[in-house]
RNA sequence: GGUGCUUUGGCCGAGUGGUUAGGCACAGGUCUGCAAAACCUGGUACAGCGGUUCGAUUCCGCUAGGCACCUCCA
């Protein structure tokens, strides 16, 4: 089995990844809180833990992947003071919250089925564990770890940094995590400023509340994600992913509750991404400066000259690094989706020459195929190329170094069809695997323009019969004729091309 | 103020103590009726200043810029 390398956050390394159960991962990524459209910030955890998800079922393990929706105690501004964002939105749009939960998990799923990210296999939601969670903080109250005050209960930071470190994850020390932590104004319940919120009582215009051993009210954002990862994964799990702005407070606070509550951190790799930017700076919703997933499709955005589709944008996220900062612009995904193009269409050309169908799977089906250890292809180049691939998403999943060496391919591929490169049944039948297990599987990209484009034999067939006319147009000098049939097709979104072999055409 | 990260050719973006990342764009060539595609070739990028070294873009220090987190954010 080819070893596969993480960045653990817990260690700031590269560590090779041991699973604690051998053959098996338990993996959680924290997902959207559902108040809004997913923006292309969201799809960059979508499509990084998708591939880690994919390759990790690729490299032959049993992966459950817990991805939560969280519906409830997000607050706003301050995480004890502010407003709860779900209540809130429903309040400005006089919706029951469930409304607006129903409503946005929808609209986040249909995005990410659009860049082909794969369900996870548990999807669950906060208020779905309300139960779970008051017994969570009534263990870290029993433990000691938490203080009840006027019907909220807070997790007390200071008693649980004497017998442990409050800060192991994010590098601070309590003193540090004080000299930045915004004092509050007017009343507050808590002991210390850094104090967090277990159980938060129900002020009387919170419309979304439970009752509780302290009384009404709902439960603290970070308590939702120790409770569900330890439901579903157990006490100890290998993979915990999420975004690097999640690391502080919200996973240091994770990691706090785990100790406190069943006496282990409970994760054993922290994977974290990064930012995607815009103009240098994070895009995120308090600035301001997002772009909307559907905005994105669709080209609906004052900042966008056009539509990108899914698949560019999930090619844009494959090509940079995920513990980088990623810029988007324009010229970015334009570039992306001219590459994107390119591997596609040497991905038809390589089915023609291999003889090969790549079927893309059912959605929310995932490939069971394993790794193969041994490259059967006679040319170095295949050969490197399969090396390569598996060197570089092993190596703390390289996707653009990965991309690199698929660009490699096609460049074989492309000089196989041009008669200038000889490529053997076998090396054909590695290119067809990769393509197969690398390309459609852990990469995860579809072929948009076989997907949905030119459906059907009735369409072949009619560019079939266009193209026979052309061609006798052609072979009788006919260039207007010709280039009128061509110019026409374009008007339609079909570009013809003249290659030795006849004529190509693809849709827009 | 604290903590950490970062500065690569026109743009995006990998990586390394000495050998081509890759994509997009651009230029020339091959092919072609033309076009497109494809293929071939091309540009000596690694913020600045010092240091370590036979040799640094890659290690160390300083300077300058940028960013993230410290409050909700993927």
């Amino acid at each position: 089995m080819h070893s596969l390398y993480l960045t653990n956050t817990l260690s700031r390394k590269k560590e090779l990844f041991k699973p604690i159960h051998e053959g098996h991962v338990g993996m959680y990524v924290c997902g959207p809180t559902v108040y809004g459209d997913a923006h292309l910030g969201h799809a960059r955890p979508g499509v990084t833990y998708d591939v880690l998800f994919k390759l990790l079922r690729h490299l032959g393990y049993k992966v459950r992947y817990v991805r939560n929706i969280t519906d409830v105690g997000h607050l706003e501004h301050d995480a004890d003071e502010g407003e709860d964002k779900i209540a809130k939105k429903a309040r400005l749009e006089q919706l029951e919250p469930m409304e607006v939960v129903q409503n946005y998990t929808f609209r986040y799923q249909e995005a990410m089925r659009k860049l082909n990210v794969a369900p996870p296999s548990i999807e669950p939601r906060a208020t779905g564990h309300i139960v779970e969670q008051i017994e969570a903080v009534k263990k870290i109250l029993a433990a000691g770890y938490a203080y009840e005050s006027n019907g909220s209960v807070y997790f007390d930071v200071e008693k649980y940094n004497a017998d442990h470190h409050y800060g192991i994850l994010s590098g601070r020390s309590l003193d540090a995590t004080l000299e930045g932590t915004r004092s509050l104004d007017g009343q507050s319940d808590k002991k210390a400023p850094y104090d967090f919120a277990l159980w938060k009582k129900a002020e009387p215009e919170h419309i979304m509340h439970w009752p509780s051993p302290w009384g009404e009210g709902f439960p603290g954002w970070h308590l939702e994600c120790s409770v569900m990862g330890e439901k579903y994964l157990g006490a100890e799990f290998d993979i915990h992913g999420g975004g690097m702005d999640l690391m502080f407070p919200h996973h240091e606070c994770e990691i706090a509750q785990n100790v406190a509550e069943r006496g282990t951190q409970g994760v054993h790799y922290w994977v974290h991404n990064n930012m995607i930017t815009i103009n240098g700076q994070k895009m995120g919703k308090s600035l301001g400066n997002f772009i909307t997933l559907p905005e994105l499709f669709s080209g609906s955005h004052p900042k966008l000259e056009q539509a990108y589709s899914p698949m560019t944008v999930r090619f844009f996220i494959l090509q940079a690094h995920y513990r980088g900062t990623l810029d988007f612009s324009g010229e970015a995904l334009q570039a992306a989706e001219k590459g994107y193009k390119r591997v596609m269409q040497a991905a038809r050309d390589l089915s023609a020459l291999a003889g090969v169908k790549f079927e893309s799977l059912p959605y929310g089906e995932l490939p069971e195929g394993i790794a193969p250890e041994v490259c059967t292809a006679t040319s170095p180049e295949v050969r490197a190329v399969w090396e390569g691939v598996y060197e570089a998403l092993c190596d703390d999943m390289n996707t653009p170094v990965a991309l690199a060496q698929i660009f490699e391919a096609v460049r074989l591929i492309n000089s196989a069809k041009a008669g200038s490169v000889k490529l053997s049944a076998e090396d054909l039948a590695t290119l067809a695997q990769i393509f197969s297990d690398i390309v459609f599987g852990v990469l995860g990209l579809v072929d948009e323009e076989s997907a949905e484009g030119a459906t059907g034999a009735v369409v072949d067939g009619l560019m079939q019969m266009v193209l026979e006319e052309r061609a006798k147009a052609r072979e009788a000098k006919d260039w207007a004729m010709s280039d009128h049939i061509r110019d026409s097709l374009k008007a339609l979104g079909i570009t013809v091309k003249d290659t030795k072999d006849g004529a190509e055409w693809t849709l827009e």
